[in-house]
DNA sequence: ACAAAAGTGTTTTCCTTACACCCATGA
DNA sequence: TCATGGGTGTAAGGAAAACACTTTTGT
């Protein structure tokens, strides 16, 4: 039996995804382009393991803290993102992860919506990266970044959280958006006009958005979630069931 | 800013299923009866916070250990099961859950046959439990229980792991009562047969299983997951779609 | 021969998909 | 009045469910 005196320390991170519309945020990567993209913010280490490397926002677990608040703490701190959807993704605990003392990062992930951003962005040490294409990061960041993007384009299949990108009130066509954005598809609007309408998870304001050089669309707010908190298989999009291409 | 001097001590449960094929285990609560049951083993504490009540397996995590292999360890030494499914569930923080010293729990999940639970079966301090009828267990383990038990039931619907539950070789009939014990569903031996055999999960022995009274039905065994390891949503049998009833 | 479960065939029903078409607004 | 996206209608294709039926063994 291995002894257990000191076994690890306990760090939390989050994984931030954000979707621009249409926009490259300040301070990115990538040229600009006229569609929508996914973005995660990361900020530079400035201290001992991987100085100077991009890392997932994060810091220690304080005493007496939860840990879902450790999280949403370290956010704000860290990038100046408060989200509105917070969710545990997965616990990390390679004894080598971190050089020297052995970390455990409880890691979360996150949705945010644009508006939300708004905080430290202009600090030079956060910079807004591409999920698909990053550089190398400290620690084991880049799996942890790929294992929330694989799972957020997976539960956006059957969980009701697409709305968390976008505002209190939308559009069928921006909540289709985010799908075509996230999981780099096209959905027939008709179809899944039908399909999203049929799940439930709408309900029509009865208010319309105007200012469009068109029809004016119907603005819609999330349902309240009454069974389950995101835990049963509840389709929401069929379409998304053909694999990511 | 919380101080973070002495965050927490890092432990490591496993809530572990098993599937009786119509036999009580020894030491059971619960009268025998002749469908086949899903258990789960605990173990007494026998130390300070919540003596004498029924706990998770576990112990705490060992230094340069890896999580995973910690909380093999510990089943192991606590109840001499060996499983060949073991996967992490969730990490259980809440600053209070343990009286005293504050413990975060990274618990996983397993999933074993029969065979491999012949160990510490007869020991007074192991006993096996229905897991929808538990008693009051020590610290926040019912609700640990309770989210396996969803997860188990959700994730058959989608992934590879009932064989699991099974021997090397099984009929298609074992793994369809593995389905209806979970799901507490009945399925269509026909429809089950052929949703399983299009969803490209199992593979023909060319053998098949004698001493049955009546016609030998076909042997098959589990075949290699190629793409993703469970991550992907891959339907494999869309009966269970319904709710449990 | 009979019981019992394995395994196959077939029809009905429902959902997804594709795509034609109409609607309402700004320019 | 025209372009543009919002929104509706509908028929074709395909998969799941229900269930009748055949097969193969042990007793």
């Amino acid at each position: 039996m291995p002894q257990h005196e000191r076994d690890a320390r306990l760090a939390v991170s989050t994984v931030i995804f954000a979707l621009e519309p249409g926009v490259t945020p300040e301070g990115a990567e990538r040229v600009a382009s006229d569609r929508a993209s996914l973005w995660i913010p990361l900020v530079r280490r400035l201290r001992d393991p991987g100085e100077g490397r991009w890392a997932l926002p994060g810091g220690w677990l304080g005493a007496g803290e939860a840990l879902e608040a450790a999280a949403a703490r370290t956010l704000e701190e860290t990038t100046g993102v408060t989200p509105r959807f917070l969710e545990q993704l997965y616990t990390f605990g390679a004894p080598d992860r971190s050089p020297g003392e052995r970390v455990v990062s409880v890691v979360y992930w996150a949705l945010v919506r644009p508006e939300e951003t708004t905080g430290a962005i202009d600090d030079p040490n956060v910079r807004w990266f591409d999920p698909d294409d990053l550089p190398d990061l400290a620690f084991d960041h880049n799996a942890i970044v790929d294992y929330a993007l694989t799972r957020l384009r997976s539960k956006l299949g059957y969980a009701q959280i697409a709305h968390s990108f976008l505002g209190p009130t939308f559009t069928i066509a921006e909540l289709r958006e985010v799908y075509e954005t996230v999981l780099r598809v096209h959905l027939d609007p008709a179809n899944f006009r039908r399909t999203v309408e049929a799940s439930g998870a709408l309900v029509e304001t009865g208010e319309v958005r105007t200012g469009t050089r068109h029809r004016p669309p119907k603005l819609y707010r999330p349902a309240e979630a009454p069974t389950g908190d995101g835990m049963f298989r509840v389709p929401i999009a069929p379409h998304l069931r053909k694999s990511p291409s």
